[in-house]
DNA sequence: AGTTAGCACTCGTACACGATGAGTGCTAAC
DNA sequence: GTTAGCACTCATCGTGTACGAGTGCTAACT
């Protein structure tokens, strides 16, 4: 499909208009911004529409970007532009404000972008999926109760408290540092299942009665560290299109809550910063949502995702500077955290 | 204001007629179940709403049930019922689910007063504003960085990284360990303020190079005992109510944004499970809500509050129950847990 | 051949009108 | 004090009309 040059700045002013206003443009409008009458960009539209680029709402009526139109735009129309260095080092404020937790500053990341682009964000925390333990500490936090904290090498940081039937010294947090760091450092968190842990308990013998509740605790902090989170903010935002007020947000969230649905469109979306248009994603729920993912990496290596869900006339050139800054900042700072050492 | 046996029945029954179903009641639907006729219905709704206690939307509708009327409503006619045992029971399981964390249960308790009330449910964290510092815990966690934990008599457990320019040894977090528990463990956390980490700081001569980072992330996690958060739940829930449908939401979710101004309104509520309806609350965003109230103790003393916004119109007799058990059952476990040592 | 002016046409929006019906207040009889 | 009856009110809904934004098409123009 081969578009004239005026076919494209009829198309790219269309869509600009649209994402403006929300409303369908006319000829009219186009005709003054390109210098040329209303007739001629009425041909042209009528192209586009039989292109399927454009749709119009009723015979009456402007038009209005389709999917494929969109894509277009996206595709090979847009000019995408960095973000400016004011609005770079405002990014850097926020972000390197909090102190050294991965969950807050994934937080902090998610709100920022629902702020600036008016949509619902989202911000996976990093995931230790493919993370080895780094570090168990375990620490006493009264008589008969006491802390495990797992590091893993993907940055996280989890703890567990769990307790005990009998009280604890200073002797025991030894031994279950000793025992279970033996057993565990260095492994991958995906390993420590029941049945590992089943067979660590086995192999101790008479330790096993009191390396129970600690070890159950490990277990779980592991689930905890391969859990990703989901950082929501600006849910209301959504609230502002038309698109979502009539039970258009209500969907959404109910997609966002089948936590794995949602994990799976986020991990499908590979590699690039890239939008996802109604369809596209598969995704009945988010039909006429438009769905902008990118990955964050640590160390080298994808660790969480940043996402935007917004109606499908989004500030594209600001939102993907947006996005793709953010997540390449939140790599550093994550990646600069577990170089400190 | 004494108000006749019917007058009273009719009341009632018109409040449950519209909290079923949120349309104005006419007389004939009362009169069915009264036993009266519709006429006897209609003068007694006539002096209803001359005493104010009942609204007419419109000349030719029926009646709505005036913030006066739910008032009487709330304080003299409605019966409240205790949980049943299956009600009791299925609370119990969500909240004994959890492990050691008050917040988890804390967000386990609004989720389900969310999903049991179909409103938007608010839980604040134990607040250690008036306790004091039960333990403090140095963990190392990487080369150059370690993390304080502080556990505070009120139950919350709270945790900060910090990062020293040179490398840890056991041998310095013991000192951490030791110094900084002399100073502060039994201290109110309220008392760990700027000034007092300042002279902490100056006391310890050539040793305050060492412990500027460690004491600075001591200040930071007492700030985090003293902060309660807030866990909410079912906010898409009130987009269900054509209450809040319009922007209502939207202005809730501003109030709640306004932190302190919520802590404010929830403080303000005192003792007993409470409802503030509209007006009362003296919060222009809540004019059209019903805001209940219900406070959890642990170890005797007020510790946090559970908070319901929904619309005027609530099941206020399951509601009431719901909170009250909810808030007793909160307290009870972490109470549990404090004594657990 | 591409561009433009002109014009008939379409269709959504806004508004007025009348019919419908739920629900009321009032009066008179019980 | 209660009830039946009745006139009255008013929101809702469907219809009809005027308006206007925007279109597609044709014919003239460059």
């Amino acid at each position: 499909m081969e578009l004239s040059t005026r076919k494209e700045n009829v198309l790219s002013s269309i869509i600009g208009a649209y994402i403006q206003t929300g409303e369908p443009v006319g000829s009219k409008g186009i005709a003054a911004q390109l210098g040329v009458s209303s007739a001629t960009i009425r041909n042209e539209m009528a192209d586009l529409t039989a292109l399927g680029l454009l749709e119009q709402p009723h015979t009456s009526a402007g038009r209005v970007p389709s999917r494929a139109g969109y894509r277009v735009y996206l595709d090979r129309l847009m000019e995408r532009k960095p973000l400016s260095q004011q609005d770079a080092h405002w990014i850097d404020a926020r972000l390197y404000a909090g102190s050294y937790d991965p969950e807050k500053l994934l937080h902090a990341a998610s709100r920022l972008l629902a702020e600036r682009s008016r949509c619902l964000a989202v911000a996976t925390t990093p995931s230790g999926r493919r993370a080895y333990v780094k570090a168990l500490q375990f620490v006493q936090t009264s008589r008969r109760s006491a802390m495990v904290i797992m590091i893993s090498s993907a940055g996280t940081m989890k703890s567990r408290v769990f307790k005990c039937d009998f009280d604890l010294s200073g002797e025991i947090m030894r031994i279950f540092f000793r025992v279970i760091n033996e057993k565990l450092v260095h492994k991958p968190v995906a390993d420590i299942t029941p049945a590992m842990i089943q067979s660590a308990a086995a192999a101790m013998g008479d330790m096993a009665i009191l390396m129970s509740a600690p070890l159950m605790a490990v277990y779980e902090v592991a689930q905890d560290t391969m859990r990703t989170d989901l950082c929501l903010h600006g849910q209301m935002n959504l609230l502002l299109y038309p698109e979502f007020s009539g039970g258009g947000l209500r969907r959404v969230m109910n997609l966002l809550e089948r936590r794995a649905a949602f994990a799976d469109l986020l991990h499908r979306a590979t590699g690039e910063t890239q939008v996802q248009l109604g369809n596209e994603t598969e995704c009945p729920e988010l039909e006429n949502a438009s769905l902008v993912t990118a990955r964050y990496q640590v160390s080298g290596s994808d660790a969480g995702t940043l996402a935007l869900i917004g109606p499908l006339r989004m500030n594209y050139p600001a939102v993907l500077a947006d996005m793709e800054y953010t997540a390449q900042t939140v790599g550093k700072i994550l990646t600069a955290w577990m170089k400190e050492e």
